[in-house]
DNA sequence: CACGAGACCTGTTCGC
DNA sequence: TGCGAACAGGTCTCGT
């Protein structure tokens, strides 16, 4: 589910309200409960709780795919993998189907880690870099230029899509809006890295935070029963239209597998061509 | 260094 | 209708 758009809503919401739940920040944990062990990295349970508890959460931030939640002497990183959704819970609301960790607030106010599929992670640690230090910068950030995306490109011989999919490279982008980005560009997802000219990388630069910023707008994508709320599945223009028509040019999207992954484009927007 | 396969998991949807 | 196969927003590790 989760991209940067998905993640920077669950952020906001978690902030400010939203998504059907009270804001979280400013209230201060009483409890947690933990309801399948491997979701929990790092630390040990018993030193879980008995550090989680009293803490006050101070503020909820993103980096990449992951969110943080800020408390006073730590940060509790999430990751929600392919199937993870972070809801606060009013009083007296339900458990989601598939929660996984519970964190209860003194005033009853509680936030649900649901993971149908358990992949998701969560960690405790004094110094966020310890996880989130190995990401590659954040393509929304006023610091990451057109010129950074094409030298990182030309320093690399690696298809462009696995290669944007590396949250080492550029922090963020998952399957759904690498697809969305490439296709905008005009870029086949196999093409190698270091063949995309100054000017192509200058459009797939804009096309990446268009997309990205757009997908925000839309708090996000809701393909099915894993994430909820957001709509941008409606401007979708190539990702999970196999056989539609593509919006621009009219001939049918067509699926590939590229590095294992389901890969969605248009065979006349983005020509094999160029693969080099 | 780059790439593919397999692992981690469960739920939903597709095809016969 | 039923049942197994295919598929899913992600990332890690291992072998080539």
């Amino acid at each position: 589910m989760p991209e940067l758009p998905e993640v920077e809503t669950i952020a906001r919401a978690l902030t400010q309200g939203g998504r059907g739940g009270p804001a979280l920040v400013g209230r201060r944990i009483h409890g947690a409960r933990l309801l399948w062990a491997r979701t929990l990295a790092i630390p040990g349970p018993r030193r879980f709780h008995a550090r989680v508890r009293g803490q006050m959460i101070r503020a909820v931030s993103r980096r990449g795919k992951f969110l943080l939640l800020h408390l006073d002497g730590g940060v509790l990183i999430f990751h929600l993998r392919m199937t993870g959704d972070l809801v606060a819970l009013g009083l007296g609301e339900p458990l989601p189907r598939f929660c996984r960790l519970l964190l209860i607030c003194d005033d009853g106010t509680r936030l649900a880690f649901d993971d149908a599929r358990k992949f998701g992670r969560a960690w405790l640690v004094a110094d966020d870099r310890e996880i989130v230090g190995g990401l590659g910068p954040e393509p929304l950030d006023a610091g990451f230029r057109a010129e950074h995306l094409y030298q990182g490109l030309q320093e690399r011989r690696r298809q462009l899509k696995p290669l944007l999919l590396d949250q080492s490279f550029i922090a963020g982008l998952g399957n759904i809006y690498t697809d969305e980005s490439l296709h905008r560009a005009g870029l086949h997802p196999l093409m190698r890295s270091d063949a995309v000219t100054r000017a192509q990388a200058n459009l797939l630069w804009r096309s990446i935070r268009h997309t990205l910023r757009k997908g925000i707008r839309r708090n996000g994508t809701s393909i099915d029963w894993a994430y909820r709320g957001g709509d941008f599945q409606t401007q979708l223009r190539a990702y999970g239209r196999t056989g539609s028509p593509c919006p621009v040019c009219g001939a049918p999207i067509e699926r590939l597998l590229v590095g294992q992954r389901g890969t969605h484009i248009c065979p006349c927007c983005q020509p094999q061509g160029a693969l080099r």
